[in-house]
DNA sequence: GTACATCGTTAGTGCGACTAACGCAAGGGA
DNA sequence: TCCCTTGCGTTAGTCGCACTAACGATGTAC
């Protein structure tokens, strides 16, 4: 292998190169690995800033509720808010109405967390939509709402 | 939980409901979801279909050679291989010229089984795109190539 | 000939999505 | 009042997939 631009990534058949729910895919696995490693870099993780801006914009809730909002399974749940409680981003507290429930709870901590971690997030979004101008952004994000949409939102616990 | 409407999938906070990389994720994960249960259905897998095609289209291979072509890792391929050949669609012989190989070579059947993929995924990703029209497609498709060619391909092997 | 690279293969890691089951508490009838 | 159903938080565990490490065997370069 002396040439170093032919090391990896011999061309797919075209068939596979034109398939669009193989693009979605690699491209997914590509754009997870930035955010996923970018976030590492900033002790959190997606579930984190999920979590939190969830919190910020609609108030204290139980577990449950986040699960619903944020797609993570409320067995999952349990070790991010464990996490984001550890480091004081967020308060568990039994639901006094409903004793059932924990009522999940902001603290400025974490609303200053938040803060750097929609900075972050924008940075590298802007890092893997690196190739496409702002129209273009739209565009793409126009389109995946809509198949979104159109399949139900998130997959994951209902 | 009366109103089978409202039973998941509350919306989510608007910094989650507009962030590409999170739609990419999530619409993914949906059209992961009916791609791999597609071909499931047909006995196969989406790796199976990559290998397949690739043979078609570039001839008999050696397994590094799928392997980059196909981003399928080559300690994974094995399995990959031994299925389909398994199954009589593909044949692995070694290769005379350098016996480090393997050749791999389509077999009629293979042919045959291709085809009918080739018409199973179509109808997969129709179902996934279903709400776009042919010009959205399209659009689509574009922003995504240019989004993985900007990243280098596919991540795997190289 | 000796050092290094490539090939196929085996084994194993780590993580994310997802399921099952538990004890507990709330709400709605009979 | 008892029961039955449902929702809650939590624990444990499964499954598939991307990915790494190491091996013996073979080929290549110096």
């Amino acid at each position: 292998m002396t040439d170093p631009a032919e090391e990896r990534n011999t061309t797919a058949p075209a068939r596979l190169r034109t398939l669009p729910t193989r693009l979605l895919s690699l491209v997914t696995m590509h754009s997870d690995r930035i955010v996923t490693e970018g976030l590492a870099g900033a002790d959190a993780r997606k579930w984190h800033y999920a979590v939190l801006a969830t919190l910020e914009e609609n108030g204290p809730a139980s577990q449950a509720e986040l699960s619903r909002r944020t797609g993570v399974y409320r067995s999952d749940l349990v070790a991010v808010i464990n996490e984001l409680s550890a480091r004081g981003l967020v308060e568990r507290a039994p639901d006094p109405a409903d004793r059932r429930r924990n009522v999940i709870t902001l603290t400025g901590a974490g609303r200053d967390r938040l803060r750097r971690l929609d900075a972050l997030i924008g940075s590298l979004a802007d890092e893997v939509l690196a190739p496409l101008d702002a129209a273009e952004r739209d565009q793409l994000t126009a389109l995946l709402t809509r198949l979104l949409d159109h399949h139900g939102g998130h997959p994951g616990p209902g």
